[in-house]
DNA sequence: TTGAAAGCGCTAACAT
DNA sequence: ATGTTAGCGCTTTCAA
């Protein structure tokens, strides 16, 4: 070094005014000396680095979310580490293990609502705060949720009021908090309507394309048409749409679609999708926000738990039942469609 | 403790053979003992972490990079800091700067090409995978590239072959890797082919959404018609896309439409889109591995640039050309439209 | 096989 | 205003 300590430099760094500072800088720039940030993490016990833990990065929902994180986490100086769980329990562990003693908080869409992987986690008194899905026993923690009932109410009563009676529902799974949610919401819905509840028009899928797509051909594979389908995520309304494409099943006159979330390309579909819609972006700006009071200890002790509305966007994919005119399962129905 | 010394503890972490392997065990499960990650980084120099920065998360393409990136570095167990630069040469720097001293490699898809933001980085030994994107001056760095010219090339005889001849252009920045070389692929074909090249066919974007749909107004608007359009990216396409549809222009019909990158939902669009696709996910996992092979100082000591392949994917956007049908600008036209 | 000691780069307490 | 010292938690000589 030239001429002082390192104290002196420290002090420096720190914005400490000191006597040699033409001194100090010019051998800091000639050095081009930059302060290691392991050891200043060792030493002060704070990373500067937040862990986000999602299901998918390229559903563009979480996209969305991951945007909107790392806004706020930029104008805070924090470094995000992204992990993917693909909706895995155990991925999710070993990812949030990972994380342990290299972040100072994790904002995390738990994949299953009844596994909690944040045990180790929180013995080790890193903040945590939840996106979009809540977990078992986690109250306390801080939440940004979106109230997924309410959205699949709005979707059940759209098509219900357009008069359909055989209604397909593709759920996510049951142990997810939108999963859950969304099926509840849309039964409740439906049978608060008088609506019939054939367990056959019920499918479960997985919150991924293909299992949309698989239980779009179950349910036209059915005995008794369905009408219109409803779709508890994104990536399954897309499985949706490319088994309707690929059987050729036209939508609204055939079929009528409502999914959840809203897509990029929605309006641009043919039809234009009719979608329940939510604030992505800002669900993962708030997280953030929740995050870094937590890290600063500052805010009210108490769990927070945001909860955003959800809204129906009416474009062009729902109309009026038309019974019996797709499908390939009954041969039946085809000879009574050509008779009339 | 129980029973040894830090040391002792340290080699049996560290896998060795220890004699008192019950007890340390015992212990380290009783204290939930975890070895700081921070304090093996500032002894070991290395910290299992690299950097991924690229324009924009939610760009479907960058998403699925991102992907390949995080399935490759799970494997290793290293983690991943990924940050957004929307673009912006000065947020290049400042999120690059960040992370000298947080990471063993970075991983990059440089905002501009002829602004290197590296230098830091590299002065600093952190080795660098470029993606995408090309830097000048940095013809040392390992990089995974994407034949841009050709593909553009294909993109322009298709439209050629069809019988076009006012063909827009929407380009992306020509300081960008892709840019420039789509852009110069695309006006070279159309040159060898014989085809005018008025500079008003000519739109430059900036790669986003909404420069597509302005750049398709200005297009629209242009006193003779174009038959169609060629645009640099996805997401200028979806803004393509969308002032297609508010204009009421029919594709392909009034207008044929390719778009360099493939959209999830190209097939299920009316009509479906003819695009250039490339793999995004493999390039995501062919970084990585270049990544690791710097990092390990295994691989030759030569940069490593790999170039795969795009190919035009046919689907229903592109027909021939039909002139004079389409648009708002020239009265001229509307009026002879009518009179027909 | 194990332990003692030193040091990675920084900053805070204390002393000057 | 500046320097000295100690210690964050780990690993790695070196010695026992």
């Amino acid at each position: 070094m030239a001429g002082v300590s390192t104290t002196t430099v420290s002090r420096h760094l720190a914005g400490q005014k000191i006597r040699e500072v033409a001194a100090v800088q010019a051998t800091i720039a000639a050095l081009d000396f930059r302060a290691s940030a392991v050891a200043r993490s060792l030493k002060s016990g704070v990373t500067r680095s937040i862990g986000l833990v999602v299901p998918d990065v390229s559903n563009p929902f979480f996209a969305a979310v991951t945007k909107g994180v790392e806004s706020i986490s930029r104008q805070l100086e924090l470094n995000v580490f992204l992990s993917n769980t693909d909706e895995s329990v155990e991925r999710e562990r070993s990812v949030l293990r990972g994380l342990i003693g290299r972040v100072d908080g994790v904002i995390l869409v738990p994949a299953r609502e009844s596994s909690d992987n944040t045990e180790e986690l929180r013995r080790a008194g890193v903040p945590i705060v939840l996106l979009d899905r809540r977990l078992s026993g986690c109250e306390d923690l801080d939440c940004v949720l979106v109230d997924s009932k309410d959205g699949a109410t709005q979707a059940a009563d759209h098509l219900v009021r357009l008069g359909h009676e055989r209604i397909g529902l593709i759920s996510g799974p049951l142990d997810t908090t939108p999963g859950r949610e969304r099926y509840e919401g849309f039964i409740a819905a439906l049978d608060s309507a008088g609506v019939e509840l054939d367990p056959a028009l019920i499918q479960m899928g997985d919150f991924k394309l293909e299992s949309g797509y698989q239980a779009t051909l179950r349910l036209l594979g059915l005995p008794l048409a369905v009408t219109a389908i409803f779709s508890a995520n994104n990536l399954m309304s897309m499985g949706v749409l490319r088994a309707l494409h690929h059987m050729g099943v036209r939508v609204p006159d055939e079929l009528s679609f409502v999914g959840f979330d809203d897509l990029e390309l929605a309006e641009l579909l043919s039809p234009p999708l009719s979608v329940i819609s939510r604030p992505a972006v800002e669900q993962g700006v708030l997280a953030m926000r929740l995050l870094r009071n937590r890290i600063e200890g500052k805010g009210p002790a108490k769990a927070q738990h945001i909860v955003l509305d959800a809204h129906l966007t009416v474009r062009d994919s729902c109309g009026p039942p038309r019974c019996g005119t797709h499908g390939f399962a009954s041969s039946t129905r085809v000879s009574t469609g050509s008779l009339l």
